[in-house]
DNA sequence: TCTTACACTAATCAATTGACCAGTGAAAGT
DNA sequence: ACTTTCACTGGTCAATTGATTAGTGTAAGA
């Protein structure tokens, strides 16, 4: 009973810190706010974690546990055998992941390009995703690989994790259902046509 | 040659500002960085611009007319009458821009979702840009511009903008020329192929 | 030449930051 | 029942933040 509450607090901390950091970014959130977005008191942070750095490496394990989820969840959901199905499906989840975690792209795009946080990121998740997404795609020309990725995850997520200006924009929203749907269907007809 | 060098100095602030908020974000850079960057104290920063938010709002604006500029000679440079070929071209031309300029992107993510930074680039700077867009392509269904617009921004400048996580995890430097025309070539390849 | 204008510096401000620490109260072990 | 453990609070710390201000030197205008 003492160590589920404790559990739950840790979540509960986490998740705050996750979906703030990934609104405001590392440095646009302050441990205070965090701390009140969880229910808690400041110094409840650094108890549990010894500081903000350690903080955000838990908030980035529980975006990366979510993430490995689903990743599983896709594979699992298609048996099926023809390769121009598989596409459009893989295609079809990324965007709807896209749009059910919007802070995923806004997370990694606050860690900046020479921080140390980020060399912690690539080594200890994104290389592991980037490698099964080379596994999956023995067929594309070994030179291409790095772009192919760029291009699925720009293209199936920019428009989810900036909705707020995509609304202001164009009227639409894009985290509407329908509107996810037709993301994955232009996006799929662009991407799968061969 | 007062004015000379007061425009000289503040086009320097302005430069150093624009790209450290690109690398560390709005909160994560502080006008004291800003100005050993530029090579001025930090209470020259206060006096051309009268706090860092209007300073921002210079970067902004700075961004913007180098990306005003860059469409300007893009349209400039392309008399093709072929349809097909203006649609590649335009999309070389984006992938381009993105790897010249992966402050861009960067910078665009910086401002959150629901910030007053946020209100104030779209109606000052993304809305020309979006319309021009929407203009550029009325043979698209209507639903679907705003779709596109988010696929084609991601796809061609995510990989540059993340260019030392994509070194990490490929091997790649994306910003190196011939992968430059390497993704270009890709993207053009998925997106105009009827 | 002299005086004004002004780009610029250096010192200082209050406010916010992340981290630290002494205390508390209730659950858990004996 | 008694003690210990420990999740948790409230207060405090030095450091950093953006901003303000008084002062300086030189180019421009008289």
């Amino acid at each position: 009973m003492r160590t589920e509450q404790r559990d739950a607090t840790r979540e509960q901390i986490v998740r705050a810190a996750l979906f703030a950091i990934s609104e405001s970014g590392y440095d646009g959130v302050s441990t205070r706010t965090i701390a009140a977005r969880a229910g808690v008191t400041q110094g409840l942070l650094t108890y549990h974690f010894k500081s903000k750095d350690v903080l955000w490496r838990a908030a980035a394990d529980y975006l990366f546990a979510t993430i490995d989820e689903a990743l599983e969840l896709a594979i699992a959901g298609l048996d099926n055998p023809n390769p121009k199905d598989v596409r459009r499906e893989t295609v079809r989840q990324m965007v709807i992941f896209g749009s059910k975690h919007p802070e995923t792209m806004r997370f990694m795009m606050d860690v900046g390009e020479t921080e140390s946080r980020g060399d912690w990121l690539v080594e200890t998740h994104l290389r592991r995703i980037y490698q099964r997404f080379c596994a999956d795609n023995t067929d594309l020309p070994k030179a291409d690989i790095p772009h192919v990725f760029y291009i699925l995850t720009g293209a199936s997520m920019m428009i989810f994790s900036n909705s707020s200006k995509c609304r202001q924009l164009s009227g639409i929203d894009p985290l509407a259902p329908e509107e996810v749907q037709r993301h994955a269907d232009i996006l799929a007809d662009l991407l799968v046509r061969d």
